[in-house]
DNA sequence: TCCTTCATGTAACCGGTTACATGATTGT
DNA sequence: ACAATCATGTAACCGGTTACATGAAGGA
């Protein structure tokens, strides 16, 4: 149940409405934590229900401003010291590298330049994103930059990788 | 739908029964695209419902040999060839990184040290995998180590960050 | 005989996705 | 007036997880 934690995180800063919340999970937080409208508001609900956020404000056309209550900030620190282990994440791709034995030669190179032209584009998006958000003095920047910064090296070294493998397809082992 | 798609990738170098195949989830296949038990009895279902897959023979104790059929193997090239977008994905401690700021230095630098030290065990496992695995003739050796290959770069990619993320956070900007 | 391994299956639950539905407010 | 944006909600579905259930065959 990571999505309550997302939640709750983004509104140690600042207090919002799921709309708010929503607009941010498309953009800073669209490529660690994707989540849906229906999703945001059912688990604001139920975290309202449960005391961890409540309503702060309420304003036109049945807007909610939720905030963080201390209950709700206990379980966001609990959550970022406690849970620290590494499940393996499931990648389509990388399972579909696993079987490129099946396909010819050719074929097999071929997704493998496209996996690097994809990771390149992806992170010439975070570049891009570096530049364009202003990096201000809140906590969000701090994390922020780090997860950034984590993309930006995943995304050179599958460039790399994927550079290598196709290579290596093309030179006799397939 | 993928695990249909891991299970033909299997099926296509040999025959085997569900038993067999979830013994190789349990070990190639366990960091790319872990599947239980009741999935992978289910899926095998659908699959024979369907055509893709079907029974070459009947053993002992209900056991059931599945072979993959032409129907199937046209489904998995196309898997392979077509589908080549990659979307984002959710990744829990990445996201815990984002909040770091919610800590106190201490313990942010501490989690980041922590993740370091993860993704080390993780390389080693790797490397132990690399060693212990007959690199046969197979098809599944190639992709399987393209596979692999991935996950060392990928884990000495953390390793370095995360490094380098304890340090930055040590240092002033918390 | 008894434990382990082999072998398959069902059912409840949970998080995430897609699609549908509603209506108020603001700006042109 | 009309369209775009703001704002929240419901329902069906789907893949994955956990737990339970059953029983045959092989080895000590």
């Amino acid at each position: 149940m990571s999505l309550r934690h997302a939640l709750l995180g983004l509104l140690v800063e600042r207090t919002g409405s799921g709309y708010d919340l929503m607009k941010l999970f498309d953009t800073s937080l669209a490529s660690v934590w994707p989540a849906t409208q229906s999703q945001v508001y059912g688990e604001l609900n139920r975290l309202d229900a449960g005391g961890l956020i409540e309503v702060v404000a309420e304003g036109a056309r049945g807007r909610k401003d939720y905030g963080i209550t201390a209950d709700g900030k206990a379980e966001l620190h609990r959550w970022l010291v406690e849970n620290e282990e590494h499940k393996p994440q499931r990648s389509e791709p990388l399972l579909q590298v696993f079987f490129l034995g099946v396909l010819a030669k050719d074929e097999a190179a071929a997704r493998m330049r496209r996996w690097a032209e994809l990771s390149e584009a992806q992170h010439q998006q975070l570049v891009g994103l570096r530049e364009g958000v202003d990096w201000g003095e809140d906590m969000l920047s701090t994390g922020g930059a780090l997860a950034l910064e984590y993309g930006l090296r995943l995304r050179a070294m599958e460039q790399e990788w994927a550079r290598w493998a196709a290579e290596r397809i093309e030179q006799g082992r397939s």
